[in-house]
DNA sequence: CACTTGCCGTCTCGCATCTT
DNA sequence: AAGATGCGAGACGGCAAGTG
C-alpha cells in the first residue's frame, strides 16, 4: 500500500539529495528515512534512488515518479486549504527573521497569526539576511522576512516594506544643526549591521567611493546592541529610524542632518515554491498585510 | 445493540552498530 | 561520512469479551 508519507518522504530526498538532511526536514531519524524508500520501492517494485555516489540520485523511473509525487503532493495540499475551516489548519512554519523586523512589527505578525490559525506554530529564527537566504535554499527554512529579493530558481520574493537608513546618535555626541559631510561623520565610529549584511557593505563602499580613508565601520550583529552603543555614545549608527522610535520621541537618540543618505532597506517575505508550502505561503501573505499596515 | 475494556499483533521509531 | 541493518520500546489498530 502506497502511502503519502512515503512519498513524501521521497520527494524530499530527491529535492535535498540527502537522507539524513530529509530526516532532519521532516523531524525524524535517518534510519527511518532509508525505511520508508526502503518500503516505497518495495511497493512499487522498482529501484527509485541510485545510492552508489556520495549522495543518492534519482534514477529514470525516481525521475518519472517524481513529477506525480509533486502533483499529488500539491494537490493534497491544496485541497486541504481547501476544504478546512482556517482555524483548524494545523503546522509549523520554520520562519527566518531580519532583526529590523523584530524591532518593528513581529509582534503584529505573529498576533495575526495566532488569531487567524491558532493551530500554526512559528519556529522563529533571527540572523543576517545572508544566512536567511542559505537556510531557505537549503530547506532549513520555509519563509524568510529578509533584505530582499533573492534571485534564485523556483522561488518567490512579496514586497514587505521598505525602511529608509539615516544616521543616528546621541544629542551629546553629535549637536549640530548644520547638514553633515562624509569627512565629518569619519570623525566617530559608525555601528552598522554585521559585516555579512548588505547595510555594512553599503556603508563601506559609500566611504570608500567618496575617497575617505580610515573610517572606523563597527558592524554588530544585534540590532539592540547597535542602539545601545550609540545612546552610549560611542558611535554613529547607520540604521533605520522606524526601530528606534521610542529613542528619539524621548530624546536619547537624534537623527543627524546630513548631505549623503544610504539605499533605502527593501524587506520581502521569500519562500521555495515546494508543493507541500501551503502554511508557509499563508504566513507571508499575512506578513504583507501586516507589513502595509506599518 | 452499542459502547468500553483488555489483549495481542503489527508498525514505526530511535539507538547502536555495521557496511560502503 | 552517509546509508543500511538489527533490536527493543512504544503507539496504534483489530478483535473478542464484558457491561449497561
Amino acid at each position: 500500500m502506497i502511502d503519502f508519507r512515503n512519498l513524501e518522504t521521497f520527494f524530499w530526498v530527491a529535492k535535498l539529495g540527502s537522507f539524513r538532511g530529509t530526516a532532519e526536514k521532516l523531524h525524524t531519524t535517518q534510519p527511518a528515512i532509508s525505511a520508508r524508500i526502503a518500503q516505497l520501492e518495495d511497493n512499487l517494485q522498482i529501484r527509485l534512488l541510485n545510492r552508489e555516489g556520495r549522495r543518492p540520485t534519482l534514477t529514470v523511473k525516481g525521475v518519472e515518479l517524481l513529477d506525480y509525487v509533486e502533483r499529488l503532493l500539491a494537490l493534497r495540499d491544496e485541497m486541504v486549504m481547501a476544504v478546512t475551516d482556517p482555524s483548524a489548519l494545523k503546522g509549523m512554519v520554520r520562519l527566518g527573521l531580519s532583526e529590523t523586523i523584530v524591532h518593528t512589527w513581529l509582534p503584529r505578525l505573529v498576533k495575526e497569526v495566532y488569531q487567524r490559525h491558532p493551530q500554526i506554530t512559528l519556529e522563529i529564527s533571527v540572523d543576517v539576511s545572508v544566512n536567511l537566504r542559505d537556510a531557505l535554499l537549503e530547506g532549513q527554512l520555509d519563509l524568510a522576512l529578509l533584505l530582499g529579493p533573492i534571485s534564485a530558481p523556483n522561488v518567490t520574493n512579496l514586497p514587505l516594506c521598505t525602511y529608509p537608513i539615516a544616521w543616528l546618535a546621541a544629542p551629546d555626541l553629535v549637536n549640530t544643526n548644520a547638514p553633515l559631510s562624509l569627512e565629518d561623520l569619519a570623525q566617530w565610529p559608525i555601528i552598522t549591521y554585521a559585516r555579512a549584511s548588505r547595510p555594512y557593505h553599503q556603508v563601506i563602499e559609500l566611504f570608500k567611493r567618496n575617497n575617505i580613508p580610515g573610517v572606523r565601520v563597527f558592524g554588530n550583529s544585534s540590532l539592540s546592541s547597535i542602539v545601545r552603543m550609540t545612546m552610549d555614545s560611542i558611535g554613529i549608527s547607520a540604521i533605520p529610524p522606524t526601530v528606534v522610535q521610542e529613542e528619539l520621541a524621548a530624546g536619547k537618540l537624534r537623527i543627524l542632518p546630513t548631505k549623503t543618505a544610504l539605499p533605502d532597506l527593501m524587506f520581502t517575505a521569500t519562500y521555495v515554491n515546494t508543493p507541500d508550502n501551503s502554511l508557509a505561503v499563508l504566513v507571508a501573505a499575512i506578513a504583507q498585510q501586516v507589513a502595509e499596515t506599518v
